[in-house]
RNA sequence: AGGGGAUUGGUGUAACGGUAGCACGACUGACUCUGGAUCAGUUAGUCUAGGUUCAAAUCCUAGAUCCCCUGCCA
């Protein structure tokens, strides 16, 4: 669906590039749906002005339809990835809708925060292909009458039972269960009970109105499902006219239904839900009249109305990662329980804590397309999605030198209080994106991990006597060690070959390392978050049965550094990234963005703290490993 | 008296009766002013047992294992 190596870097959303989506299951379905002409063809008067669709085409519309109670994560990146490539592939319709069906849960808040993920990921909800940001609430009116229309066939009847006693009836899996005493009430007496529970006259808890399907079904789904349940609360939209609210099994198939969708993608857990899904659809249309050819003219009579559209559902298996929970209670009790920041930590699998990790959406995008679509539940190694990333950022990020743990050196026979500005290369990957001057002077800061004044046999970085290279800058030899009153080194004394200037020697002369570095004059300190998986273990909590027990203390770490001073201000040559943030490889160490803070930031924000880097992703490090297995 | 799904190298995913392929990882080597990147190569798989067929990952039978379902959550 994406092209995750665009380097132009702009905003186009998911798939508006041209490229096929993924094959997976569902592309055959939706290729034999449109062989057989199923779902029929776009008429011009169902395009929105500007739209992308083409009259004549075959309909395909898709919807990503989140719960506004908490952020979205990772796993919900792979249904939006999903849902607008299909539209994108296949000239349809995306629309993004609200599904606001408890309010007891919900929160203005989370509507916003979902908005800004799914536009930042790509789903593109206002634009061509987009259906709009729409809510189930804006449904509850129809649902009612669809409601009532079963109450007159007989299918379905307001139960007096308490949750308790409904639970009871229901019976378990290999046990039938028992009708209610109220199945037999009559429709008329159903219906005052379900408008006098829709005007607030009863408590709580006291009554529901239940479809009247079969207690005796294996599916457990079947035995008489709640529609509508008693809950006195405010709404975020509908405020407080309604004190029933449809349950999501009652309202999904008719949001769907009403807004055209024709292939509703949803995850495996729904697949025993479908026949319900198909029974209430089925139930509303019989008696009706079938839609015909030219159902834009033909709309039915009052007493004799069509038809509703039955949307086909689609299961397949959702995201899982290793080292990582995704389920939305965890996530709550991360943030409620003060173990990160907020929804937003760049530690948490939450999209807008990968954002200010500086992943980008090409990326995710990338990941989602990598991992597949299939109906196996399978557990993705988070590895892979770091890899996204450091592929992504590879191309695209501007090189730059900070020193995270610096060691001073003092370069014996460079002239005191001179400094030169060499020009080193933005990117190695891409050409064009030049170089900038970067400032070299006497005294320098280099990483401390790159010396060792007793280096084993591999080891090819800076030790006494050793010739490196400085990157982009000079070759220099340690000739002195300068020590505290414990031991530690505090300093290194080098010397210079001036005629290595630009890192190249004439003489043909080989070093076997290249260090990053920063002047000491010229550096800027920042403050540089080490981030590392948020668990230690690859299923948290199946070792104690708490995932708390297998949080990873050192998930954050905060170095000190110093940096070269390019970075304080958005440089000319620097890439726009759409999204704002700042990403860059320091190199040899890994890609770091600048902090764009959050509402949920209380320490880390600029302002306070001055430069603050977020470390996206390590690079690669084949001498860990190395030193590792020593 | 249960019902619904799933099973291909370490991981993920193709192959829809006709050469088991791709990606990631791992391992070798080359190259390199990032121990990065890149390039070349190696590694390793059809849950089990029967059956149908010239031919089975694919069809049939039996079994094994895993996931989902007993909210007035979604």
């Amino acid at each position: 669906m994406s092209d995750a190596s665009r380097a132009d870097g702009d905003a186009r959303p998911v798939g508006s590039d041209n490229r096929q989506a993924p094959k997976n299951f569902i592309t055959g379905i939706i290729d034999a749906d449109i062989a057989s002409g199923k779902w029929g063809l776009w008429r011009a008067d169902e395009i929105k002005p500007g739209g992308g669709q083409k009259p004549g085409a075959p309909k395909v519309c898709t919807r990503f339809p989140p719960e506004p109670n908490g952020y979205l994560h990772i796993g919900h990146a792979k249904s939006i990835c999903l849902n607008y490539g299909l539209a994108a592939a296949y000239g349809g319709r995306f629309n993004l809708r609200f599904d606001d069906t408890n309010p007891a849960k919900e929160e203005a808040e989370y509507v916003e925060s979902i908005k800004r993920d799914v536009k930042w990921l790509g789903g593109d909800y206002d634009g061509p292909l987009g259906g709009g940001v729409l809510f189930a609430s804006n449904y509850f009116g129809r649902m009612y009458e669809f409601a009532q229309d079963l109450i007159r066939k007989g299918k379905a009847y307001v139960c007096d039972l308490s949750a308790e006693q409904v639970a009871q009836c229901r019976g378990i899996p290999q046990k039938p269960g028992r009708d209610s005493p109220y199945r037999t009430r009559s429709a008329d007496e159903s219906l005052d009970l379900l408008a006098r529970m829709k005007a607030g006259e009863f408590p709580n808890g006291s009554r529901t109105l239940r479809a009247k399907i079969d207690m005796t079904s294996p599916n457990l789904n079947l035995r008489d499902p709640v529609l509508y349940r008693i809950l006195h609360e405010e709404h975020h939209n509908t405020g407080g006219e309604w004190c029933i609210y449809p349950m999501y099994d009652w309202a999904h198939g008719f949001e769907d239904s009403i807004e055209g969708i024709t292939h509703s993608i949803c995850t495996l857990e729904f697949e025993n839900h479908r026949p319900l899904y198909d029974w209430f659809i089925d139930a509303v249309n019989e008696g009706r009249s079938a839609l015909r050819a030219d159902a834009s003219t033909h709309v039915g009579s009052a007493s004799r109305p069509t038809r509703i559209h039955h949307p086909q559902q689609i299961e397949f298996a959702r995201l899982n990662l290793n080292y990582t929970v995704l389920s939305k209670r965890k996530l709550i009790d991360l943030v409620q329980g003060g173990h990160v920041t907020g929804w937003d930590d760049p530690r948490m699998p939450t999209i807008s804590g990968y954002r200010r990790r500086g992943y980008t959406p090409e990326a995710i995008r990338a990941f989602c397309d990598d991992v597949g679509v299939t109906r196996v539940n399978s557990v993705i190694d988070v590895g892979r999605l770091e890899n996204a990333v450091r592929d992504d950022l590879n191309r695209r990020a501007p090189r730059r030198m900070g020193v995270l743990n610096p060691l001073k050196v003092v370069i014996e026979n460079y002239p005191q209080g001179q400094a030169e500005h060499l020009p080193a290369v933005n990117n190695p990957e891409d050409p064009s994106a030049g170089t900038r001057p970067v400032p070299f002077s006497r005294e320098l800061y280099i990483e401390r991990e790159d010396f060792m004044e007793d280096p084993p046999k591999k080891y090819f970085r800076l030790a006494p006597g050793r010739e490196v290279r400085l990157r982009s800058a000079y070759f220099i030899t340690c000739t002195g060690i300068v020590k505290d009153a414990d031991g530690n080194i505090t300093e290194l004394r080098c010397t210079y070959d001036p005629a290595t200037r630009g890192g190249d020697s004439p003489d043909g002369r080989k070093v076997k390392a290249t260090l990053h570095w920063v002047s000491a004059g010229h550096a800027l300190d920042a403050k540089v978050h080490l981030l590392d998986r948020l668990f230690t273990t690859e299923e948290p909590g199946k070792r104690t049965g708490n995932y708390l027990d297998d949080l990873n203390p050192s998930s954050l770490s905060v170095a000190r550094a110093r940096v070269e001073p390019s970075l304080g201000a958005p440089a000319p040559d620097e890439p726009e990234w759409p999204d704002g943030i700042r990403r860059f490889q320091f190199e040899r160490l890994g890609y770091f963005a600048i902090d764009p803070g959050g509402p949920a930031a209380t320490s880390g924000g600029r302002s306070e703290a001055g430069l603050v880097f977020n470390r996206t992703a390590t690079l690669r490090d084949t001498w860990a490993r190395e030193a590792a297995r020593a």
